[in-house]
DNA sequence: GCGCGACATCGAAGCGCTTCGACGGGGGAA
DNA sequence: TTCCCCCGTCGAAGCGCTTCGATGTCGCGC
């Protein structure tokens, strides 16, 4: 293997000369940074990961913390994870990947654990009450939620605005003349956790729908198409003069709209359908969905900065909320007279 | 931070005694254990992972490479590696998460870069020929594939056999009385690159199907339901006289099967379908589908496995086919007199 | 009763890197 | 010309852990 001392030798300059030269923490001439670079090639030099760690008490490790807990839709945690490794990779750091179905004690380990492993950490998945809040609050590491909790106080958090997103969606439909409208939405266990996301979904769209004077209903719905044909039956029998839905499920999604055309209600002739999910799933349909894009992707990246930031030292916005944007798809259509 | 020699110092033994005691490497007394344990309890020892590594030269840190090509079926390698992860954590490791979108530069990187960063490494989603195979095999460090290429001498390899699990669907179909089946594979872009287990699971289809002498064709199909009905009707004209059909396609399962139902075909009364995919899609269907099981799970705890084998020093087996088990279920039936 | 081996433990030497204080030499100010 | 300062570089001291050889202490056999 060879090491620091080897280009240092090298290259004729002392150890400690590369070590700066690499790290760029004092100034280093042109030419020796040039001869140093040259030797580094020409060596096949890398440092090494463990001694970095040691030495300089930073890894360039950030973990990655992924509950995976029934219910949440796979691909789009997927695409968040691996654009926080993307983003990470751009700026020098590698993830490590918890999936914590230990629970708290998965975040204990590395976070005191295999202490040093990781400098900072980022959080998928945030409930309103997490009991992982109190850990992340306690670490002296650098930390970013994707979601936001109840309490955010002292967290540094960052998600895409769910709640003007729901406003939004109905916003849009009311916008359009529909008076009677329903939100299909996560599936039940989502609620029963308190996830927060899908919490704020239904406050926005609660509270767009009583602003607008529309009558709504609110539907959790497992991620199965059964589920998804006999909501939609439901909403038929239930509120007969639905013109407008609201989907926050990207899995019935497409089962949903199905059902509908099987039970005689075309969209949007009949129905004008919006959805919160990513745009690609909203393109992709056969009716492509008039939708508030998921952007799974660049939370991902925004969660890097901002952890790159505060590992910076400098002061990043405790709470980041993506504005939601509302595409125009085949999916909604001012409601005929009644 | 809490160190070895606090903790020693609080035991009252020599730093080297308590590293012994957390190894095992040599003999310790109960007794001295014991007052150890309790110290590192009470004092909430964590050792340094960097220093471990540093002097140690393993981090018990493996890598895991996701290549997340276009086609692929999110969900199954999600489940894949959160098996592999946990399975680690079984063992001691962490999992640090590779991407490889960055092609062979990512794991050049964590092999050679942050050297000693990771002990071993698992690689998801073979190719046939796939380009990072090179630098495996000249690897200091064990690997283990999930998924088999074409040349897999030299390397460690476990997958499903996705060969015998396409003779196995067609037998069954073959045994149910059925005379002209078809395949509906993956996008076309997964054979464009020659992905192992799409191929195999293509040739072990063709030569049962060859044996029993059955008429049969292949039908590449993306992951759409769009393509998904393109497929069906396509079908339909090429071969009226098909009965059986093979799906080997997790995300059109469902929509191919709505789309026969909605040009007149009902599953299992005029088609009969098995499948190859997770079981519980297969079971979690409408119609519930016969399927080959693809454990995904069981083969990220697999190469798990294999992997701290080969780094306890074992010798392990070069190649782990796990064989094929079909299930079963509502969407096949004998063939109704012609 | 003495010696020897086995067992349990200790001490010290690194692992490869970063960082701090020191140092030499060249340029600007006086 | 002299002094000072600063730029660029060096040397050495660790970071926390593992590991190797050494040491002390029993208990046993002859």
């Amino acid at each position: 293997m060879v090491k620091i001392t080897d280009v240092a030798r090298h290259a004729g300059v002392a150890p400690s000369t590369v070590s700066y030269a690499l790290s760029g923490k004092r100034p280093i001439s042109e030419e020796t940074r040039r001869r140093i670079a040259a030797s580094i090639r020409e060596l096949g030099y890398r440092p090494h990961a463990g001694a970095r760690a040691l030495a300089g008490s930073r890894s360039d490790v950030l973990a990655l913390v992924v509950p995976l807990r029934a219910g949440v839709h796979v691909p789009v945690v997927m695409q968040c994870a691996v654009s926080v490794v993307t983003a990470a990779r751009r700026h020098g750091h590698d993830v490590l990947l918890l999936t914590q179905e230990e629970g708290a004690e998965g975040l204990r380990h590395v976070v005191s654990g295999a202490t040093a492993l990781v400098d900072a950490l980022i959080v998928l998945d945030v409930q309103l009450h997490d009991h992982r809040l109190p850990l992340l609050r306690a670490l002296d590491r650098p930390s970013v939620l994707i979601g936001f909790p109840a309490e955010p106080a002292g967290l540094t958090c960052v998600d895409l605005d769910f709640e003007a997103a729901g406003e939004l969606c109905v916003e849009r439909l009311a916008g359009l003349g529909h008076r009677v409208v329903a939100l299909v939405g996560a599936p039940p266990e989502v609620y029963a956790r308190r996830t927060a996301f899908a919490e704020r979904v239904v406050r926005g769209f609660t509270a767009a729908a009583g602003r607008r004077g529309l009558v709504s209903a609110v539907h959790p719905c497992e991620a199965t198409s059964a589920a998804a044909r006999r909501v939609a039956e439901r909403l038929l029998r239930e509120q007969p003069a639905l013109t407008g839905v609201v989907v926050h499920n990207e899995a019935v999604l497409e089962p949903l709209i199905e059902a509908f055309g099987q039970l005689g209600l075309r969209v949007p002739g009949d129905l004008s359908v919006t959805a919160i999910c990513p745009a690609e799933l909203a393109g992709s349909l056969r009716v492509p969905v008039t939708s508030v894009a998921l952007p799974a992707a660049e939370l991902g990246e925004r969660a890097v900065e901002l952890l790159m930031g505060k590992l910076a030292g400098a002061e990043v916005p405790a709470a980041t909320l993506l504005a939601p944007h509302l595409t125009e798809r085949a999916s909604t259509r001012p409601r005929t007279a009644p």
